[in-house]
DNA sequence: GCGTTATATAACCGAATGGTTCTATACAAC
DNA sequence: GTTGTATAGAACCATTCGGTTATATAACGC
């Protein structure tokens, strides 16, 4: 069922997405199928250096790649993107509860703590 | 108004993400705060390896540090996990779609455009 | 077969990464 | 003030990363 994504793992995924290149080159891909000249193209780097990323990108499972006469065209696979947006959203209610949360929390916790001491002093 | 998460960057985010144990830390602190030593217990690496990983989720924004007497603990900030949710939401159509949507989509297209310039010519 | 086009591979380089050990700092407790 | 505890920093090391140039492979057009 699951053909996609057997072997892709957070860590290789995260790796993959901390360099620009290689998002601008999903978000190339978001746009359909391309081939490496193509997705080569907006960036001021050899060739050889974009068929490293797209190595990269294709290990981590962000992309396959198909043969179409001399070229080699990529698309986009999804698949890890979930993960990582799954993995995220595990933390939504930190950012949601917004920074200060613990602070608050700690702080409100200390101010019990203090009264009840007052009350069992007193 | 927002005042962390001002020098966030996705390469940062994600190249500190990348690093299981990093993960794990971050996992921790969903849990409150924690002190360096309380960290380091989970891992067989040595104490200064823990404050690099430290170091390297706080220059992402992923932690704040206080004091406490000796002690240096540890808060989640989860301004950066909401802009890599954000950032992965943007191809949740990709995921939910299947792998094979952008065929289809491409071979329909290329069907249409047959279709109509059958009737062009006609 | 021959040249052209598209891509991958190899060899190399400098910088960054993730780990180590050893040492320094800061604070607490005595 | 001395000792102990928590943490950071410095120096070092091997590996990885992102780039380069030069070369190899593969398929097409002639």
């Amino acid at each position: 069922m699951v053909l996609y994504n057997v072997r892709a793992n957070l860590n290789e995924t995260f790796a993959a997405l901390a360099d620009p290149t290689r998002r601008a080159i999903l978000a190339r891909l978001a746009c359909g199928e391309a081939a490496v000249m193509e997705l080569a193209k907006p960036f001021r780097i050899s060739q050889p250096a974009v068929s490293k990323h797209l190595k990269v990108l294709e290990r981590a499972g962000l992309i396959v790649r198909s043969r179409k006469a001399q070229s080699r065209p990529c698309r986009l696979r999804a698949g890890p993107l979930k993960e990582v947006a799954d993995w995220a959203e595990r933390y939504r209610r930190y950012w949601e509860q917004g920074f200060e949360r613990l602070d608050a929390y700690l702080g409100k916790l200390q101010r019990l703590e203090k009264a009840h001491a007052r009350k069992s002093t007193k």
